[in-house]
RNA sequence: GGGCGGAUAGCUCAGGGGGAGAGCAUCGGCCUUACAAGCCGGGGGUCAGAGGUUCAAAUCCUCUUCCGCCCA
């Protein structure tokens, strides 16, 4: 093997898509189903289809990949399902804004039509996004790949609406409910976003019939006063006892309403009256069902006011309600208005403001579906991590609320309904097509108009997208998958929801563990978005610094629980890591001209120290590594790696080989090391960083697979680890960093020939620096050392105290008093501080008797180092002086 | 109003009971034949404030201030 020279610096734009390419030829994204190896398996966020790869994504994806890498390179059978989501709204908003440049609504087309405009585009740009996965490297098993509108998919979706139906679990009914004006839709209560916005407090007069007087009431919403059926008071609010069960003849509408007690108003807001507004206020509407009251809808879909609004009819709800206090105030009923700060509910996908209304809609009944779901946790069966989350989680299941599935859109799941013109029946099938009653046996049926929420397929993609309802060997192998990866803004739309359906129609949880990762913020910690103008596209960074770089940045500031702050700086930074790890390539594979295949194994004992220590630390690296991986600190295995690479590997340890390989007695064990503890550091950081690792490896002899996806990943082996080998390279470091230091301050780092003496009155410390003296003069750029067990200062030397030893360095007229006596105080106030520290401990009784014995044994020994350090310091700064 | 998280070097953040860390930035010196996207060296911190627990607190507890986010 004549390993290549590579070029001289790393060019990620040459390889990536080429080893994309041969990764899925080979197929090795695909499980294998070997029956003897563990299984694994994730189920991808079906990113929206009309969705384009955002930082988030990115996120997400490379921690999924990451798993997936690692897994697989660890002898894992992997599957990891990807897919797209059909995104209700979002896309008909998508594809109505296409055919509004034309001019056109989708009522002008009617309901076949535009659906074949939406599936039209979404053959043209649905794969956009999974292309843009594919250049994150994401190594998805794309046979797998599913759209939840795709026909197996749509099945499952029946078959559960059916099945949540038989079992009384589904419910049709009048409800009052979050409608969007704009998107005509009903929303669910996640959907809607809530916002602290200005607006008015009204206080309105509303008559007692009888004619005794009035009460006030104080509303964010005059406009609604038109269907109010009532005024509730709190029942022991004293002020107004008197008029419970009296009557009000509403103004500007004249009807007659109750006054009633209710425990939930609140008699510290406004007057401690309110009016009930039943079909337009959620609060209002549980009152109005408690106490029987009738339901006047004022307001309808489009957000106009209806006949029932008397001379309002017609007019939009906001203009209404500029009218409404127009009148009010010219007939004497409005007391007064006051600025308020009032909580709005937006709709997520167009920011219209919600409008309560009531409404005849489709409810999955969810108290029954969540107890299980909430054990499923308690008992462990699902592991959120970082565990915080449960409670987030736990709060939410218990205080749910039915789940309504009704969207008034036309992308989307069809409700799988029919109702019966002749007899009236209504029929619930799995069927694509009902074509007769089977009542009446009349074939004239009416489908449900609605379609049914996104979220309600997304629920089911963990067990849907596997083949259910089929009995499929993808199902049996790879669920319950064995982690969900996502962040924590969807834990309610989505992750609830799935363990509720997959609990209850797989009898299994979906997914063994959660990982909950952050979310992407800009540098100064906003959201990102298109309107800010913050945005960093992962696609621009995938041009200008390469994929690679992306993901080990991402990877390595996904701390949990915290927000990712991103900047472009960083990844550049990162992208220097990159670069770094091919040049150490370029360094081993150019001392790998002549190597010589090794058979046999490396003998540690025949190793040089600095060999064995580098060879002790990788293992110390794999162990941490893997031990990271296996607990989703992702940034910490990254870093765990990246520090080992460049501080430990580049920066000693290449160096000193060049001593190494100098010597024929060590040139090829040094090789094989080399190329050992560079290749298991390709190995490790595989999965962060598949290309340049993918790339790299084609070069190197004595590859053990054709490609490193496949490749093994590193196992730790205890026998490599040499603490005392470890020991003795730190006196080394101490010993050499010590002399570079001198030398810089002295602004003498090209100075080869100076006077440097080692003293140590200790032999076998002695002994061992003699043997490593070629490594120190290299190291610290000097000609000589001269090792001595007596030394006594001399005029024109710097000292510098190390803790086996003490370096004098001869910079006769170079020598700066002024500048060394600073130095040593500097030194003499640090250790100072620390012994003080220490004293404090060694003088307190209660440390001795109570502290364990290996820390006071600890604290000992330090004081013990740092009072003979001192003394030194004390003694040649006296000299000095 | 309730809940959760955060406050550590100039910036971005790790750490989570026993000698304050990283990256970037900064300063000084190096074109040393893997890498100037680099190498070597340095400076820089009452770990938000106040109490408490402990032999020992950046770390655990309580409170305060400020900043996020979520839910009403």
């Amino acid at each position: 093997m004549e390993p290549e020279i590579l070029e001289k610096s790393y060019d990620p734009k040459k390889i990536e898509e080429k080893w994309y390419e041969i990764w899925e030829k080979k197929g090795y994204f695909e499980p294998t189903y070997d029956k003897d190896k563990p299984k694994f398996s994730i189920v991808i966020p079906p990113p929206n289809v009309t969705g384009a790869l955002h930082i988030g994504h990115a996120l997400n994806n490379t921690i999924q990949d990451v798993l997936v890498r690692y897994k697989r390179m660890d002898g894992y059978d992997v599957l990891w399902v990807p897919g797209t989501d059909h995104a209700g709204i979002a896309t008909q908003n998508v594809v109505e804004k296409e055919i509004a440049k034309e001019g056109l609504t989708r009522y002008d087309l009617g309901r076949e039509k535009f659906l074949e405009r939406v599936w039209k585009w979404k053959a043209q740009y649905g794969s956009r996004i999974i292309n843009q996965l594919k250049k994150l490297g994401a190594s998805c098993s794309w046979s797998y790949e599913r759209f939840t509108m795709d026909e197996g998919l749509s099945r499952a979706v029946r078959e559960v609406f059916v099945r949540l139906w038989e079992e009384g679990l589904i419910y049709k009914g009048d409800y009052i409910i979050n409608w969007c004006p704009r998107c005509q839709t009903a929303l669910a209560d996640l959907e809607v976003e809530f916002e602290s916005v200005a607006g008015k407090l009204w206080y309105i007069r509303y008559p007692l019939e009888d004619g005794s007087g009035y009460i006030t009431v104080a509303t964010t919403r005059p406009e609604t006063m038109l269907g109010d059926t009532a005024v509730a008071v709190h029942p022991e609010d004293e002020r107004y006892s008197n008029l419970i069960g009296k009557k009000i003849k509403l103004p500007l509408i004249g009807r007659i309403i109750p006054v009633i007690a209710d425990k939930v108003v609140d008699p510290e807001f406004g007057t401690g009256a309110v009016k009930v507004t039943p079909a337009h206020d959620f609060a209002d509407f549980e009152i109005a069902k408690r106490h029987k009251l009738p339901f006047v809808k004022v307001i309808d879909e489009k957000g106009k006011m209806t006949d029932e609004a008397g001379s309002y009819t017609g007019l939009d709800r906001f203009e209404a309600r500029k009218k409404v206090i127009e009148d009010l105030k010219s007939q004497g009923f409005l007391e007064k208005e006051e600025d308020y700060q009032l909580v709005l509910g937006h709709c997520y996908r167009c920011n219209t403001v919600i409008e309560p209304l009531l409404s005849k809609q489709w409810f999955v009944s969810t108290k029954p579906l969540a107890q299980p779901a909430i054990s499923a946790v308690e008992y462990g069966f699902i592991k959120f991590i970082p565990e915080n989350w449960v409670n987030l989680y736990f709060d939410w299941m218990k205080n749910i609320r039915d789940w309504c599935i009704s969207r008034q859109i036309w992308w989307g799941h069809r409700i799988p309904v029919w109702y019966c013109n002749s007899c009236g029946e209504t029929i619930v099938s799995k069927e694509d097509e009902v074509k007769e009653c089977p009542n009446c046996g009349s074939k004239e049926l009416k489908r449900d108009e609605d379609v049914l929420d996104t979220w309600f397929s997304s629920a089911l993609w963990p067990f849907s997208t596997l083949g259910w309802p089929e009995k499929t060997e993808a199902l049996s192998t790879f669920y319950p998958t064995s982690v969900l990866v996502t962040s924590f803004d969807i834990i309610f739309f989505w992750v609830a929801r799935m363990i509720m359906m997959g609990i209850h129609f797989m009898g299994q949880v979906p997914f063994k563990n959660v990982y909950i990762h952050a979310l992407v913020r800009d540098e100064k910690g906003q959201k990102m978005s298109k309107s800010r103008g913050n945005v960093i596209d992962p696609l621009e960074m995938i041009k200008k610094y390469g994929t690679d770089a992306l993901r080990f940045t991402l990877v390595a500031l996904a701390a949990q629980g915290r927000d990712i702050k991103l900047s472009e700086a960083r990844i550049e930074g990162f992208k220097h890591f990159i670069n770094k790890i091919w040049n150490a390539g370029r360094f081993v594979l150019m001392n790998l001209k002549d190597y010589l295949p090794e058979e046999k194994e490396l003998d540690t004992e025949k190793l040089p120290l600095f060999s064995r220590w580098i060879l002790s630390e990788l293992q110390k690296t794999i162990k941490i590594t893997r031990e990271k991986l296996e607990e989703f600190e992702f940034d910490q295995a990254a870093m765990q790696i990246y520090h080992f690479f460049w501080d430990k590997f580049c920066d000693w340890y290449l160096e000193v080989s060049k001593i190494y390989l100098k010597h024929s007695e060590y040139r090829r064990n040094t090789q094989k090391v080399l190329l050992e503890v560079f290749k298991n550091s390709l190995k490790l950081l595989h999965p962060f960083i598949p290309f340049i690792t993918e790339e790299i490896w084609q070069y190197l002899p004595e590859k053990e697979t054709e490609h490193i996806i496949v490749a093994k990943y590193p196992v730790f082996e205890k026998k490599f680890v040499d603490e005392e080998c470890e020991k003795l390279v730190n006196i080394l470091q101490e010993l050499v960093v010590g002399i570079r230091s001198v030398k810089a301050e002295y602004n003498l780092t090209s100075k080869m020939n100076l006077n440097i003496i080692f003293k140590s009155t200790d032999k076998k410390i002695l002994d061992f620096v003699e043997s490593q003296k070629e490594v120190i003069k290299f190291l610290a750029k000097i000609s000589d050392i001269d090792l001595k067990s007596e030394y006594k200062k001399r005029k024109g030397e710097v000292s510098v105290v190390s803790s086996e030893g003490e370096i004098f360095i001869n910079l006769a007229d170079l020598i700066d008093i002024e500048k060394e006596v600073k130095r040593l105080e500097k030194e003499k106030e640090k250790i100072e501080k620390k012994l003080v520290q220490i004293e404090k401990k060694l003088k307190n009784k209660n440390f001795l008797e109570r502290a364990p014995k290996e820390v006071v044994e600890k604290e000992k020994n330090n004081y013990k180092e740092f009072k003979e350090r001192l003394d030194k310091i004390v003694h040649y700064l006296l000299e000095l002086k």
